[in-house]
DNA sequence: TCAATTAATTTTGTATACATTTTAAAATTG
DNA sequence: CAATTTTAAAATGTATACAAAATTAATTGA
């Protein structure tokens, strides 16, 4: 089990994993008993975390009865993108109103410089490069929406990605040709933000992740 | 305090009640056994209210350390209608794409009723009004919400209410005429959505609640 | 005097016992 | 036998005792 400062945590952080992962199919009640049995601690942790992921729209939780993993229909998981799409938008306009700090600079650049040795080298598509390219992609959204000085917009954001089949943030392109395709948006995007026009980053942005949504989409639907 | 199911709901509805009004001011430390012996009840309650307020994003935690009422600055508050404008213009078009029910229908149709009555038939503005207008307000709003059949949006727009000085929807305006602009602009938004046009709804959602913000904005800038 | 260390106190984290509610099973009744 | 009621079991809610960490106070030593 993941380990943290609090075992509360670390089973919260365990459970959020078996959701997100699937492990915990939707609809599965989650008994506290149970749980602490199988987990090894008391139920004050467990029904710590049940809270948390609970309040995190994970679970559903009717008082006296207990928690469910909840169904995520597909088409919640369609729209997540769209609500992303709106998120990042806004996170794109803040940070280039707000500007970017030198740290978050360097981020996107080694970002972007990750991404163009990835795009240029690469000659075939396989999960090797979709797990780094995972990695680059998330530090540059993550940096961008950091920036945007807005802590709800950030805590919503963390939550359109808390979805079971969602929460992969790797496929974002099935080609190499798309891939150089989201690279490129990467690197207009920031110029934007460099150039402070909010206006044309929260475009940009905006159907940046609207292509995103293609690949995702294509990939949750062949996956069942 | 108010009465619920579990002594837990309670405290936690009792808590994000004073945090949003005021009454517990940014910074403030919550502490466990003195929430307890004021609030006349155990530890227990009081950990389960504090940790969902955490994961709500009205307190920060720190483990080991303790819950702390979260500081919320101005550029937040505003960013907060932006951010409402994007969620709720998302969920005006889910709305159009996917329609609304007889009860839905019903339920605006009253809102849009009660606004064109307290319009037409008020001289001057005043507390009662706006009292009035922000309840037929909240139900256009949740219920359009309600038809974008999305958990996730639902409990965003929810979060983007949840702030201390946020939290008051009466205020949508502050003359008359800007009082009839906005019911003028609830009945267009509702002839979009029963024309299913998604776009258009989503547009003059997206510039309706903008409209909202100059008041909100002003009234925010006005308390302080 | 003051910095560092130690000790005491306070606060949060966890386990557990008991209370209450819900759920399942058993018994009763028509 | 089915439907209802009663009873038993199991699950969640709450209180409390203890453990561990953090904070504060006291002590020590240069």
């Amino acid at each position: 089990m993941i380990s943290n400062a609090t075992r509360s945590l670390s089973v919260t952080d365990h459970l959020r994993e078996s959701i997100l992962s699937g492990g915990l199919p939707a609809g599965t009640k989650l008994q506290e008993v149970r749980l602490s049995e199988e987990l090894g601690v008391s139920r004050t942790p467990i029904r710590a975390a049940l809270q948390s992921l609970a309040a995190a729209g994970l679970l559903d939780y009717v008082p006296n009865r207990g928690y469910v993993v909840r169904e995520f229909p597909m088409s919640e998981l369609v729209d997540a993108y769209e609500i992303r799409g709106s998120l990042e938008g806004l996170a794109a306009r803040f940070a280039a109103e707000r500007g970017l700090d030198d740290t978050q600079r360097t981020v996107i650049e080694q970002s972007l410089a990750a991404g163009h040795d990835l795009v240029t080298r690469s000659t075939t598509m396989n999960d090797h490069i979709l797990r780094i390219v995972g990695q680059t992609n998330a530090a540059f959204h993550d940096t961008i929406m950091e920036a945007s000085l807005n802590r709800l917009l950030s805590q919503m954001a963390q939550m359109s990605f808390q979805i079971p089949r969602v929460s992969n943030r790797n496929i974002i392109a099935f080609s190499l040709d798309e891939l150089r395709q989201r690279h490129s948006e990467h690197y207009l995007i920031y110029e934007a933000l460099l150039a402070r026009s909010a206006t044309k980053a929260e475009t940009l942005m905006r159907n940046h992740v609207a292509s995103v949504k293609f690949a995702a989409v294509r990939a949750l639907r062949e996956t069942r």
